[in-house]
DNA sequence: CGCGATTTGTGCACGTCTTCACAAGCGCCT
DNA sequence: AGGCGCTTGTGAAGACGTGCACAAATCGCG
């Protein structure tokens, strides 16, 4: 912590610097700040101020300030943080420092949109293989990459090392593919199907279900609505319209 | 509470009943509940207890218990809960009793698949307009939609009521869009770019962010490895595979 | 009619996360 | 060299969420 010189991060030729076990609100929250500070460094900021980044990020100052520390205190008190440094070890502690295979099942409606995004090359990650249990979708071509079929899984898993496996299938198909994905093992699933998956332990899994974000917009919607039953000003839908205000509580809730 | 007829849930003829305001990691997770009852629901269950509910949404039966008696307890002891009561009651809570309108805005890659979702209009949502700022694919037709151009916002929100604006545009376009669609009187914004958005105060926001997801995984998948420095079986990528066992803390992390 | 099996609802203790507030450290300017 | 302003890192307090464990309530059966 002395050190100034960063302990084991980048140059990663020896044995691991043993992971610090951070809390999993924090690891959460790692990613938004890699984001913010790639903007940063595009704009050609060298340093950053704990107050900066976390505007930019969309936090409190002090949680952020708290999140760096259990990294290991990149920041120099009285300039800030340096953030190519920090961009360099937040990767690290991501581990994205290689770039992670990751295989897509389900290439319907928003699988296509998957093979096609680009924020996944930009961040990191590479699709290493298109796969579908309908054989007429069998041998389309994606984004330079030829769908193929799911049982050949185990081919796929041979010819490289899949990191994450991604569903985007219906419902009733999730559980089987998830299945095939630990049985080559996969140990990482983001899951886009509506439904509860069972794995091994050991296996993370992460959900990601867009009707259930609706549902919970539309709680706070009925509430709102609710609460417009005492007349404000005029009791209209839209009512004050105050300037701009960083939405202080409602985003960081949503990450969590 | 001692009523067992409903307080004032269905029959939404009076007053509002004034919602009961849930702590927010309980409202994330009705939806869920919902969809598992749901699913009862076509098996032809009548009743489920909670621990058999619990299961179904993947969550601690305590903690199903709590959540639900937050909405004022529909359960029979010794029996468990009525499916079609709950789900009535749990809809009425999420504001799902009447179907709400969604402006889609962004129709590249993302947004043509999220046009074509059908679980949005299978679970309480209808997307009621489609627009993007490209001339070039205003007047595309997805799904039965024309895709109009963003500055109709005004006259889209005009024809009906907008309940919740859904950004699927590049990181730039999305804070202009975020203020068009507050400006036309939206408080409740479902944003897939991935970047912060400020909003006035009273407007919702909740990010899905699908790099991000990936990179937490990538977290997991990086402690694991390291992890396995400590040679355990074989030291193989995967050790033992031991039966399927519930995720128990690994899924319920992720809604939160 | 009473009893036991079952299941809900919740008090309580614990752990996690957040936020404030401030001491310690750093650089710059005089 | 010394002091001043700025910023980090963190102790402590409080809010929030979780899960155990059990009393209270209900049903069905003898």
């Amino acid at each position: 912590m002395s050190q100034h010189r960063h302990p084991g991060a980048p140059g990663r030729a020896g044995a691991v610097p043993a992971l610090p076990d951070l809390p999993e609100a924090t690891v959460a929250r790692l990613p938004e700040y890699l984001r913010a500070l790639h903007n940063l460094a595009d704009a050609g900021h060298e340093t950053i101020s704990s107050e900066g980044l976390s505007a930019a990020a969309g936090v409190n100052s002090a949680k952020l300030r708290k999140d760096l520390s259990h990294l290991g205190s990149y920041g120099t008190r009285g300039v800030g943080y340096d953030v190519a440094l920090l961009i360099e070890q937040i990767e690290y502690v991501l581990g994205l420092t290689q770039r992670r295979a990751v295989a897509l099942v389900g290439v319907g409606n928003l699988g296509h949109a998957l093979a096609g995004y680009d924020g996944f090359a930009s961040r990191g990650f590479r699709i290493a293989a298109l796969l579908d249990a309908d054989p007429s979708r069998v041998g389309e071509e994606i984004n330079g990459l030829v769908v193929r079929h799911v049982d050949e899984l185990p081919a796929v898993a041979s010819e490289e090392s899949i990191a994450i496996g991604v569903i985007a299938t219906p419902a009733a198909a999730a559980q089987r593919v998830a299945d095939q994905l630990v049985a080559v093992g996969v140990t990482s699933i983001l899951n886009f199907a509506p439904c509860v998956l069972s794995v091994p332990e050991g296996v993370d899994v992460r959900k990601v279900d867009l009707a259930i974000e609706l549902q919970i917009l539309s709680f706070h919607e009925h509430r709102k609505a609710s609460l417009t039953a005492l007349p404000a000003t005029g009791g209209s839908a839209l009512t004050a319209l105050p300037g701009r205000l960083a939405a202080t509580d409602t985003q960081e809730a949503i990450g969590t």
